[in-house]
DNA sequence: ATAGGGTTAG
């Protein structure tokens, strides 16, 4: 079963979603769909005299939703008869996007006759832009509410974990509806209380959105059973309700399901949104399954989600992830309307794959474009430097980062940096950097360091590094191995097997290794060692002839990352049977030359399949791209994408 | 307009 996931097996539906009978899904035989917006009635003798507005507001509106304020405010000034709801529309730009409190307060400023919805939404602005406490001065100055008002004030505490401030404003309200009951069923998930959030669920009357917080809240406690058995329970679904799920299954790994349930929705007649893309291309990325993906892209293009910013930004990121940067690019060029995130992941994308200039450069193109880095920006970019070994000019972004653009340093970025540092060989840099952080390091700082500290076979750092991981992250395994694996590039054996004795002692489970790679449209894994995939047989052979050549050519087997205490020869076994070394010659085998091959894996490359594919690489003549669980290496002519560091 | 779903990073 684990061998063959078989996307042939059309997990994707037989037909596309219909996207021209818009209209016609609404009450199919088993899902019935609420909407929120009601029609109305259709020909009242105002809404004829007032038609041009009334339009012209609609258009504007559109344009908003899609992010193109320019062609908002081309038609805003254009229109000579302005209603309060012409004046909201604009304002709700400010709402959505956020990031620019000051426009947002002149526009109000400016409004004729500023109604509870132009308050509200201002309200919004302040509240994404400031926080809750300036939320709630707003409020208080507010002359007309509305349980709309309450609402979002309510919402504001219950995102900033502040549940307990929610709750009494949510007693005190006037008035309460579904908004208000979803909002606090969703601030007790957010705050880690399930238990409150059931209580407040079956308080709550019912709802689809009380229903959807509710599926949202059993999937963050990774309770898929609950959250399947409320969704099939639920007679009235929206498509936020089936978005809930498709992330759900995402977000537990259970990727397959998602795509499964994708199809169901879709031959109901629901048609999926930017969002549904969003969390199906998600899931095909953690699946690398790169002709899925190559399907939901072929799904896309024929539709109006071609248009549509999330939607194409996701499809950025799965080329991006399963490893083709060419078609993620193409698709860049190609969108109309990008925003940071689709910056953000075409930067990061480049970077991951060791482009470090492509990735500067692309950030310069970015600013200069109007567009304003946040912090994943940064951590894209200063990894960028790193993979040109650029460090001067990664320290200057680390510092402009904060002083030009005041995004505050995240623990991300101190990984970044020590990583910077770490590769250059600047071990103590990286400890000075370490211990002048303005928060407590985590894990990944000092595994990175003691990554740093192996390759430049510092065992003194190493310690402090190992040390400082294991007391942070007793679980982590690296914390023992890398520090082995550090001592025994300077061949003080005495201090490795300390080491492999302690790791016996804390009981340390080291995760299973396994990599796949898809042929034909199935994906194939392995695992170290595979004693099940059928084909097993010739792959070692091919393995064989492999080994021969490549000694040949100057290949050495690197015994130190054998960790087992066995005789050279078995070691040799071992080593060959890792499970990268398996994917490799079975993805030689089975595609025409020529082709590039993908591998991905659930653990970092091995020293010694590292310098294996490389040697592979130029012997077969082929381009071998690993996906590992920080970076991509891409393999040719006997050379590695990141500079044989990682 | 207020809620419930979300991409980048990890």
């Amino acid at each position: 079963m684990r061998h063959f996931r078989n996307l042939r097996s059309s997990i994707l539906p037989a037909a596309p979603p219909s996207y021209a009978k818009a209209r016609s899904f609404s009450t199919t035989q088993h899902t019935q769909i609420a909407t929120n917006s009601s029609p109305g009635p259709a020909t009242r003798p105002d809404a004829i005299r007032h038609w041009d507005v009334s339009a012209a507001n609609k258009q504007i509106s559109r344009y908003v939703r899609a992010g193109d304020l320019d062609s908002a405010l081309r038609l805003f000034n254009a229109t000579p008869f302005k209603t309060t709801v012409t004046w909201n529309s604009i304002l709700a730009y400010y709402a959505e996007k956020g990031g620019k409190l000051g426009d947002a307060q002149k526009l109000f400023d400016r409004i004729p006759e500023p109604d509870v919805v132009s308050c509200n939404t201002m309200l919004v602005c302040y509240l994404r832009d400031s926080g809750v406490e300036a939320a709630r001065e707003f409020f208080h100055k507010m002359t007309v509410k509305d349980v709309a008002s309450w609402n979002t004030l309510v919402t504001g505490f219950a995102r900033s974990g502040r549940m307990r401030e929610a709750c009494d404003l949510f007693e005190a309200m006037p008035e309460r509806n579904c908004v208000s009951w979803s909002a606090m069923v969703a601030g007790h998930v957010e705050a880690g209380d399930l238990g409150n959030a059931e209580k407040c669920f079956s308080a709550a009357p019912e709802s689809v959105p009380a229903w959807t917080a509710m599926i949202s809240g059993y999937m963050k406690f990774g309770k898929v059973d609950l959250a399947e058995k409320l969704f099939w329970d639920m007679r009235v679904k929206n498509l936020v309700t089936w978005n809930a799920m498709l992330a759900g299954y995402v977000e537990n790994c259970e990727a397959s399901d998602a795509l499964k349930l994708f199809r169901v929705m879709v031959e109901l007649g629901v048609r999926p949104n930017g969002t549904s893309f969003c969390s199906v291309l998600l899931g095909i990325s953690n699946l690398s399954a790169l002709s899925l993906g190559k399907q939901v892209h072929q799904l896309i293009s024929k539709s109006p989600m071609m248009e549509d910013t999330t939607a194409c930004t996701s499809l950025i990121s799965m080329y991006c992830k399963c490893g083709v940067l060419d078609d993620a690019w193409r698709l860049f060029v190609e969108m109309r309307r990008k925003d940071l995130v689709t910056w953000n992941a075409m930067i990061s994308g480049y970077a991951q794959h060791g482009a470090g200039m492509k990735a500067l450069s692309l950030f310069d193109q970015m600013k200069e474009e109007g567009n304003k880095p946040d912090w994943i920006t940064f951590v894209a970019v200063i990894t960028a430097c790193n993979h040109v070994g650029l460090v001067g000019l990664g320290v200057q972004h680390f510092e402009s980062m904060k002083t030009d653009y005041s995004v505050e340093a995240r623990p991300d970025h101190y990984t970044c940096m020590v990583d910077l540092f770490g590769r250059a060989g600047k071990l103590d840099k990286a400890v000075e950097l370490i211990k002048g952080m303005p928060f407590p390091p985590h894990a990944p700082v000092f595994g990175t360091l003691l990554g740093a500290c192996r390759v430049h076979k510092n065992v003194e750092i190493a310690e402090f590094a190992s040390q400082n991981l294991r007391r942070v992250d007793p679980a982590n395994a690296a914390g023992y191995v890398q520090l082995a694996n550090a001592y025994a590039s300077v061949n003080r054996w005495d201090q490795v097997s300390r080491v492999r004795r302690l790791m016996k002692e804390s009981a340390v489970v080291k995760q299973p290794g396994c990599s796949w790679t898809e042929v034909g449209k199935v994906v194939h894994e392995f695992r170290s060692c595979d004693r099940l995939h059928p084909d097993l047989p010739s792959i070692l052979e091919k393995l064989g002839e492999l080994g021969k050549k490549m000694k040949a050519a100057g290949y050495v087997p690197e015994f130190e990352y054998a960790l087992h205490d066995v005789g050279d020869e078995v070691k040799e076994q071992l080593l060959l049977g890792h499970s990268e070394k398996l994917a490799i010659a079975f993805g030689l085998m089975r595609t025409v030359g020529g082709v590039a091959i993908r591998v991905f894996k659930n653990l970092r490359v091995c020293g010694d399949c590292h310098t294996a594919t490389k040697y592979i690489s130029a012997i077969e003549g082929r381009e071998i791209i690993v996906r590992d669980t920080t970076r991509f290496h891409h393999f040719k002519d006997g050379k590695c994408s990141c500079g044989d560091y990682w």
